[in-house]
DNA sequence: ACGCGGGAGGTAAGCGTTTCCTGACGCCGG
DNA sequence: CCGGCGTCAGGAAACGCTTACCTCCCGCGT
């Protein structure tokens, strides 16, 4: 109308290959019915115009876009990084584009986020940890297809880490250790592993009331962990469970320049298991999250509902433990 | 066709505020011939129908599609994440969607993720730290709008670090402190960045030919530092400059597990400045490349670029030293 | 009182595809 | 030898929107 590219369209495919248009859609399709000959001659012409499907006539009328929306919390977090990572590739391979959003954490930029990205593309993959629970059912319902990262909903396709076996299991090392007095540093309440994570804390202290299992506020970054070290050192704990790696490098980070010693006078668990995990001092025990894997589980996922079948089952796996050195028997 | 959403229309707005297509697109476009009470009305039909334009319809005519295309070498490096996340925030901000490829190292990869995304978005914002030049400003010649991070062109939009003189200051500072035989540690060959550096160090060697200034062959990650470790060692350097700080990191581990005290057996200068070089132990001296700032001017030359008008000029921010514990005096 | 100008809203022409429907042609069977 | 059917290609509608163009109406000036 207004703009007049230069761009090559189907009609001056068709012109070329002295074909009509259908003829040229049907051929560039792969559809069957085209004679061979002249769905090789169509193929030639488009390629000596180096032409190209104008993507938007073709998803208005075909109502598909061939790209997925991402919606994650914080693109500095090194978890959701390689979940995109993992996403992306896998999408990638499967000739899908990804539009990412970073939600900034917050709740309403999640839920907008999710509904108007949904409108440019065919579904949405939503990490959405602190929205609560009646929210995403809701959200949920009006967004299809949806696949969940680290949340479940109702008959909604999801992938998650199990985060309170994961904790149970490092409860249990550390008790085994011989800790009595362990200090749980937790990160943004209304978190949706931070509940999980609570529920193991209280099967934990209902089956050991030996143990003097205390919970601390705290963020979820290193800055909050490194905030909560003096708190730490306070409580006389032994052991500090730190909501993810990030908490827990600034945690461990922050106690050793107050002259401790770890694991010798505190043993610090971590969780994620981020790249970084390997080379704090000394390198950090945690809980490995395969996020990666988690990425590309929701791209099968959404790639199954895409296709109109039936997404693979809802895919928990439970972080294995990675075995460091920042965790050891208690002081005596 | 195939399909039939129950998705409200423009003709459901029209028929409810009782006014014709072009009305309620010219009302919610803002256009000021409309009447404001009609306006108005439009607007209430259109919230009341819970109505939003489809973008690709919207798209097909206008050419236009809010959305840009980011490609980067890889989503696991810190400093690509970084960029990211300041380009996605920004363009957010301007109710812009970002669309976003890993092109897995691959220069090939880089070429065409760069076209076909440019097929569906409004223009991209291109990474490609090891295309060859050639290549690059051919590629650049057909795709426009563009913006390049890290990589000139001519007649391009660009940001940069000065990767050049920021080298130059960490050689200077070294030799200042008194190293007298230095080693590099060089990254993926090819790489614009490592190009410059190249220069700096060619003109720091020519300047100080008392000085013993060795290049070792390198990767760009840890496992890459860690390898190096012992040609490191083996070279008698007693400072070492790393490609980046994911091989400074790698470098420094391997070094100290081999009993070798940093930085006063050896002074190990990292480049980047990851979230994470402040955790090492001892804290990594490293170069501050302002990568959030980078993806941010990148986004606001696209814009200036989509809204017609001349790019603020090629940006160059020159990492600033940031000067912690793993540098020192040389061992006497 | 009539004509004219200007402003506001309607009509319709696309934008580039896909796909349904129709028509032509050739082949096979009766 | 003719009719019917199957195959393949073309015509045209539809997808939902923006916008150029046109019409209509109102108000003003002469």
């Amino acid at each position: 109308m207004v703009r007049r590219p230069a761009v090559v369209t189907i009609a001056d495919v068709a012109a070329r290959a002295g074909v009509s248009l259908s003829t040229v859609s049907r051929a560039l399709n792969g559809n069957p019915t085209v004679d061979p000959a002249l769905a090789a001659r169509v193929r030639a012409a488009a390629a000596e115009l180096d032409y190209t499907a104008n993507p938007w006539a073709r998803s208005l009328v075909s109502g598909r876009t061939q790209t997925i929306a991402v919606v994650v919390p914080d693109l500095a977090n090194p978890t959701f990084q390689t979940i995109l990572r993992g996403l992306g590739r896998a999408a990638s391979a499967d000739d899908f584009h990804v539009l990412v959003s970073d939600s900034a954490e917050s709740v309403d930029a999640e839920r907008t986020l999710a509904t108007t990205t949904r409108r440019r593309t065919d579904g949405v993959i939503l990490c959405a940890p602190r929205m609560p629970q009646p929210d995403l059912d809701a959200l949920a319902a009006t967004l299809t297809p949806l696949v969940l990262i680290n949340r479940t909903s109702p008959e909604v396709a999801s992938v998650r880490a199990d985060y309170g076996s994961a904790l149970r299991a490092q409860l249990d090392d550390l008790h085994r250790l011989g800790h009595r007095r362990i200090v749980y540093l937790a990160g943004a309440p209304g978190s949706a592993s931070g509940a999980q994570r609570a529920d193991a804390l209280d099967a934990f202290a209902a089956a050991h009331p030996e143990v003097d299992l205390r919970r601390l506020p705290c963020g979820v970054d290193a800055d909050a962990g490194a905030a909560a070290a003096d708190a730490v050192l306070g409580s006389g704990a032994t052991a500090a469970l730190a909501f993810n790696d990030l908490v827990a490098v600034g945690l461990l980070d922050a106690i050793r320049r107050r002259g401790c010693r770890v694991p010798d006078d505190l043993s610090i668990v971590g969780f994620d298991d981020i790249p970084f995990a390997r080379f704090t001092t000394p390198p950090l025990t945690t809980a490995a999250v395969p996020a990666e894997e988690l990425g590309r589980a929701a791209w099968v996922r959404m790639r199954a509902l895409l296709a109109g079948e039936a997404p693979p089952p809802s895919l928990t796996l439970v972080p294995e433990p990675a075995v460091r050195d920042t965790a050891g028997p208690p002081p005596s």
